[in-house]
RNA sequence: GGGGCCGUAGCUCAGCUGGCAGAGCAGGGGACUUUUAAUCCUCGGGUCGCGGGUUCGAUCCCCGCCGGCCCCA
């Protein structure tokens, strides 16, 4: 090509009419074999080839996967022409032809070129296109993923749509979007390791935020009374099916709310990301099981969902001794740093109950030493006003009437500053700062976390590496 | 952290009891003016993940490492 002066990478090329619009103008206008005068210009990638001698056929396919026929004969190009196109054109190549609109005399709407032209020219192979890329290769090479299989793109373009759906929600609920700090001098909102890095400028150890949440009930302090980010979070943790080391949450605080105002806040926004998504609340997943987003949901006690499903009465007062052993019944090599009341109840109920909750469940009141940012209950002594909403096995959001009085507050951080002396890395720092906002008095309210990467997995029925465009993946080599 | 399965051509995968490395698609050459994963003839294509070991001989058996997936804690 480059020796006959052809240009394989053109800065343009000259599309009057996208293959979308094509298929949308004449789908149903033209008879098999029926013939238009009308002349377009069109580009895509060729994803099928097709060579009967002097006629050549190639299908493109644009960016939303939207696919037409290019027919090339010899009478309407020239021999040499075709020629050309026969040696230089392959799978993967992105390919313009001008040319009339036709229905072949098989059926296919056509454009039969009089002009042709490699937009880009590919190097490398496309793979087949018939099986299904391994799943190492999707997620390695996404871009690759994107050409050939139809429900990558889906998926990329259904996460846009339900986070347009979540935003929509909230400003119709008169909520203020804002950007918080991603870098941070001091991690907090969240039980988590941190990345860390380090700022030259001041020669500091620096984090990564784990969540925004501090920050953003700094705001509600402020007077922005009804704000939410929609926040990508770091936690130097495992990486499996559910835990990305990056992924993305929106938190929303509501002053003047609490947890039941974002119950209901969460299941409305959640009903109208799936139906703003994928046009219904029904889920079904791979393997057939289905669910329902719709309608009202349940809602569980956790200590006595808890009781009732092992048949044994277990409350705030439970001694730890005692939860340890029934720890031990599943669990052989229970961590000391997670033998305490509340981390031990949390590991019970997740075994027991939260694992097998597919429908959306909210279990609510949970233990108070695993919850150093929400207000005890306001009736039930030993919890606090805190649910977590479960589907499909997994915790997707959770919400707290936020504990608001500054001197509870640093009693809190007081009793977490007493794990990370006993080795727990994941406690929370005390925030001086934030208490001193909290002084300033922040007015009740409820906020609630919730993960984007999780939902689209709740609505879509994938694993949250399907659901990032981009996952993070050990380098090769 | 423990257990299981997997890694072979650009892609998807076969490869028997250890004996010269295989298919389909993709790619090169040829035939064909209405194909739909076109068809037909033909050719090229390999660090069998990496490193050790056993053996006359290892893609195959053993050990270690790297990478992936699943299950368990």
């Amino acid at each position: 090509m480059l020796a006959r002066g052809v240009e394989p990478y053109p800065v343009g090329v000259p599309v009057t009419t996208t293959i979308a619009e094509v298929r949308e103008q004449y789908e149903g206008a033209l008879e098999a074999g029926e013939e238009t005068q009308d002349v377009v210009g069109v580009a895509g990638r060729v994803v099928f080839q097709r060579n009967t001698g002097r006629l050549c056929f190639a299908t493109l396919q644009d960016g939303a996967g939207e696919r037409l026929q290019v027919m090339l004969s010899e009478g309407e190009v020239g021999a040499e022409s075709l020629e050309h196109f026969k040696h230089d054109v392959d799978l993967g190549d992105h390919l313009f032809a001008r040319g009339r609109v036709i229905r072949s005399r098989r059926g296919e709407l056509s454009i039969f070129a009089e002009e042709w032209q490699i937009a880009s020219k590919a190097l490398r192979p496309l793979p087949v296109l018939h099986k299904d890329l391994s799943e190492e290769a999707r997620v390695r090479q996404r871009y690759v993923d994107l050409i050939v299989r139809p429900e990558a793109r889906d998926v990329a373009r259904l996460r846009a749509r339900v986070l347009r759906a979540v935003r929509d929600y909230l400003h119709g609920r008169d909520y203020v979007e804002v950007e918080t700090p991603v870098l941070q001098a001091l991690y907090g909102g969240a039980t988590a390791r941190p990345f860390t890095t380090h700022l030259n400028a001041f020669d500091m150890e620096v984090f990564l935020r784990i969540a925004p949440e501090l920050f953003l009930k700094r705001a509600v302090v402020g007077g922005i009374e009804r704000v939410f980010e929609i926040s990508r979070n770091f936690r130097n943790e495992g990486v499996d099916s559910t835990h990305s080391p990056e992924f993305t949450s929106l938190e929303a605080y509501e002053a003047y709310g609490d947890y039941d105002t974002m119950a209901t806040l969460t299941r409305e926004l959640i009903q109208a990301a799936a139906l703003e998504g994928t046009g219904s609340t029904l889920v079904t997943l791979a393997d057939g099981t289905e669910y329902d987003l719709g309608g009202e949901w349940t809602t569980l006690s956790l200590y006595e969902s808890l009781s009732e499903k092992i048949g044994e009465e277990i409350t705030p007062e439970t001694s730890v001794e005692h939860l340890l052993r029934l720890v031990e019944k599943f669990d052989d090599d229970v961590d000391p740093i997670r033998q305490t009341h509340g981390k031990l109840v949390e590991e019970l109920w997740e075994h027991h109950v939260g694992d097998h909750l597919w429908e959306p469940t909210f279990v609510r009141d949970f233990p108070l030493d695993t919850s150093p940012l929400t207000r005890a209950h306001r009736s039930k002594p030993g919890v606090v006003e805190k649910w977590d909403l479960y589907i499909r096995g997994t915790e997707l959001a959770t919400a707290y009437s936020e504990l608001v009085d500054p001197v509870v507050q640093r009693e809190r951080f007081e009793a977490q500053a007493a794990l990370i002396a006993a080795g727990d890395v994941e406690a929370m720092r005390l925030d001086e700062d934030f208490l001193t906002a909290m002084e300033y008095a922040m007015p009740p309210a409820g906020g609630l976390g919730l993960g984007i990467d999780r939902l689209l997995g709740a609505i879509t029925g994938l694993g949250i590496r399907e659901t990032i465009l981009f996952p993070f993946v050990r380098p090769l080599g």
